[in-house]
Parts: structure tokens; C-alpha cells; sequence
DNA sequence: CGTACGGTTGATACATATCAATATGCGTGG
DNA sequence: CCACGCATATTGATATGTATCAACCGTACG
């Protein structure tokens, strides 16, 4: 069913486009409409791989519901998150024949996907598609440099405190910035933020329990966060 | 004098499209091949500002000789090096209307730039040009992203060794991996590697006479390091 | 009702930061 | 060519933030 799948992709889209004059155009011929219309759709149940690291990159997947986490492994078994995907989110489209590094379903997801060869054929037709994929590409580029930031350079309270305010944007994302009062549902367990922010399990549950004594937030339960006084945690983060 | 420079921006330019077969055009109708023929030439001292970050991003750049560091800054003066480019490198090119970044001289050295508008006239026409414009954001992603796991998740010791043998290879492209008794002459002080790799001046400074006690590397001057046992420097990644 | 899993809290260890002193290299001017 | 001064780098002593190890709690589920 392509079109309640288009629907769903196309309002949640308008949040990752953020960049300005190319917000217009992305409606009428998106990569994620392109996806949606041509796309199949897959559930994945809760910690399933939707692809490895090293493996062939054959598709491209945007997310329909729930949450993917895009992660790297180390010899020894440290991870690194990169980034979490949500509803509207692209992912898998590189440039590169092989991924390089693996997509699981972080909660019981849905997904469509599209063979690159698909997309990259009418890219090379369609000037303002092209565009497009390299839009989107151009903005994952800009939030994975934010992320080197925090952790390059923020302490951990920092580093949650980002995190908070970008998850209840992104939930929110037309209502603009996090208000106060806001409640955030994290799909992601402590371990997943931890490996998100390069920091322990341990480290996040006391950071968050500390930004609760603080009045920061609150938490109603371990992953609903109410945002209490965003700007306490928007100080924190330059 | 564009044709010199065009060659030396040429050659330099296969290291950074290491992303297989795109390769091959590169040389024919490369973002670079177009700045370096369109471009102007200018110099900028050790430290001098190229732009700064918020500002308006009007050219698109490549470096031509010496060194220039891509820095983010967060309110109290910690910096985040996001990446230090080298000959042949492109910086500058986002799809938002001003620069997220400041760029500044590392060292003394030379930079082309042209008018993003003129670059992006072409790559309208131009398919391929568009293509190339899309790879080269799409490997500074994933070169971003490789950047992620150092800080994330790698030891004082693995970052260092991750950007030494990093460096060798930019230093030694066309040679392939690093190998034992290379010697590599580093453009930037030690902090600039420090807030490049998340550490501090004395960490890095002490993890290098660490690895110079190991026998992993020599020091014949601070800015000159020789990889003695590259093989103990690759085990140290993962 | 018990078991399991995810989360929190506590005690301690350790890697890296911080503060401080010393050393090395380098350009400048005598 | 040497002496001086400044910037950069190294080394040392100590502090601290976060990791590690370990126990406990709460909620979901069979």
C-alpha cells in the first residue's frame, strides 16, 4: 500500500529538510517520495538488522514508524551509535557500493525501501532529484558534524542535555523549539542513548536523575521525559 | 595562473574520491577541475580567518598548498576541529546559505575559491558535475562519520594512532597503506591535534613519547614523526 | 507469584584533565 | 654568529569526571 506510506513519509519529511530554499521543492519530488511510491514496505521487530556493516548497499530505506539506529562496532565490542532514525528519516543511501556500518530496529519498525539503481536512474534525469539526494545527503553531513561537537568537546550533562532538546525537536518539529512542558517518548533504551553520546549507561541514568533533582526535567518513567525548564538545558549546551 | 594550479589540484585530488568508480571521471569534470580553471587564488597567513562560522557561504574552495583546520567553537572557547584539509581538498561547499563552521589557516597556504553560484549553474547542466558534487559531500560523510567512532569511543592512545596512519596515508596516497618508515611531516601543532581528537595538548604530547617509548613511532623533531611499526599502530584501531 | 530485563544507585578505580614547571626550537636583532 | 625572547612542546604532580564493578529496584510478563 504505496499511498498511506507516501502520506505518512511526506508530512514527517518536512523535519530533516531543514535547510532552507529546497524545503519547497522537497514535496513534489523528494528521494523519500520517489522511495514511498516505488517502495516495498518491511516490519522489523525490535533489535532485528536491517543490514550489516561491510554488507552490499542494494537499497535505500526510509522510515515509516519506530526507530532505527545507525551504529559502527569496534574489534572489541564498543559501539557507536551515529545517529537514530524516525518516522520520515532517510537512511542507507551512500554513495559507496558496500554500507559501512549496520541499521537495526531500535523498537518494532516499519520501513520502505527502494534498489539504489532505481533511485540513482532517475536521479541522473531529474536535476531537481539529484538535488535533492544531495540535500539530504548535505544535511546528514551537518548533524553528524554537530555530534562530533558533543562529543569532541561536551561533558555529559551537555551531552544529554543536547540530546533532550534535539529528540523533543524532532518530535515536535512543527511546533518549532522545545517549550516547557513538553513531554518527550524515547524509543531507545539507556544503552542506545549511552552508545549514542559515547558515554555509560551508568553515566546517562545519573545525569538524567541529576537533571531531575534539578528541576531540568522530569520523569514520569524511564522513557518519558517532560521537558520542565528547556532553558536551563539550553544553557548547557555552548 | 589557472592552469598550474589546476594541475596541482588534480593530482593531489585523487586521495579524498576514494569512493570507487566515480574515480574515473573525475579528472574530466571534477567539482575541482572547475574551481581551479574558474577560481582566484589567494594566500592566507599561519592562523589567518578564511570565514568564520554564521557567515555567508558565498565560495566554495580548494587548497591548493599547506594546510587549512574546518573549527567549530562553543561559547566558553572549546574548540572542535572537524577535519584539517590538505592539497587537493574541497571545503566550504554546504547546501545552506552560510557556512556551520569556520575555516582558518593551519599553515601558511594557498586556496582557489569560485562563486558557489557559478559551480551550482554548472552542476544544474551538468550531470555528472552534479554527481561528483554529491560524491564528494557523501565521502566527507563518511570520513565524518569514521570521526564519530575515534571520538566516541576510542582511547588517547587509538585516536592518536588512528591520526597518525590517517595522516600517512593522506601524506602518501598514490603509495597505498602506510608502511614501515614512512615519515610524515605534520602541518599542524599539537593543539590543533588536540581539538581535532577531543584531548588536551599533554595528552597528546604524552601519548606520542608513549608510542616513541613503544618503538611504534620515531620523533626526529616534534612536527616530523616516522612510523616504525605501522603494524602495532593498525592493531591499536581496532 | 516468581523470574527476567532494564534501570537506578553506590563504592571504587582509572584515564584523562588541570595546574605548574621546565625544556626546546626559532626568529630577531645585536 | 651569538644572545635574547617568545611560542610551542614536554614532563611532572595532582585533581576530577566518567568508567567499572556490584548490588538493588521496579515493572512486565509468563
Amino acid at each position: 500500500m504505496p499511498s498511506p506510506a507516501a502520506a505518512t513519509a511526506q508530512k514527517a519529511f518536512a523535519q530533516p529538510m531543514s535547510h532552507g530554499r529546497w524545503n519547497d521543492e522537497a514535496d513534489t519530488r523528494s528521494p523519500v517520495d520517489v522511495v514511498a511510491r516505488h517502495g516495498v514496505v518491511t516490519s522489523y521487530a525490535r533489535n532485528a538488522e536491517i543490514f550489516g556493516e561491510d554488507q552490499a548497499a542494494e537499497h535505500i530505506y526510509v522510515v515509516l514508524s519506530g526507530a532505527v539506529r545507525i551504529c559502527k562496532l569496534l574489534g572489541d565490542g564498543r559501539r557507536q551509535i551515529e545517529t537514530f532514525c524516525l518516522a520520515g528519516d532517510v537512511f542507507g543511501w551512500e554513495t559507496a557500493p558496500r554500507h559501512r556500518f549496520s541499521a537495526e530496529a531500535v523498537s518494532e519498525c516499519k520501513v520502505v525501501r527502494v534498489k539504489r539503481s532505481i533511485l540513482f536512474a532517475r536521479a541522473s534525469d531529474d536535476a531537481e532529484l539529484a538535488h535533492a539526494l544531495w540535500a539530504l545527503t548535505a544535511a546528514e553531513l551537518s548533524r553528524t558534524q554537530n555530534h562530533l561537537l558533543v562529543l569532541g568537546r561536551k561533558t555529559a550533562q551537555e551531552r544529554v542535555a543536547t540530546f533532550l532538546l534535539d529528540m523533543a525537536q524532532r518530535a515536535n518539529a512543527s511546533k518549532g523549539a522545545a517549550v516547557n512542558g513538553v513531554e518527550v517518548t524515547l524509543p531507545m533504551s539507556r544503552q542506545d542513548i549511552a552508545d549514542f553520546l559515547g558515554l555509560t549507561i551508568e553515566t546517562v541514568s545519573r545525569t538524567l536523575t541529576h537533571l531531575e533533582e534539578t528541576l531540568a526535567i522530569a520523569l514520569p518513567s524511564s522513557r518519558r521525559v517532560v521537558l520542565r525548564d528547556s532553558g536551563a538545558l539550553r544553557r548547557m549546551n555552548s
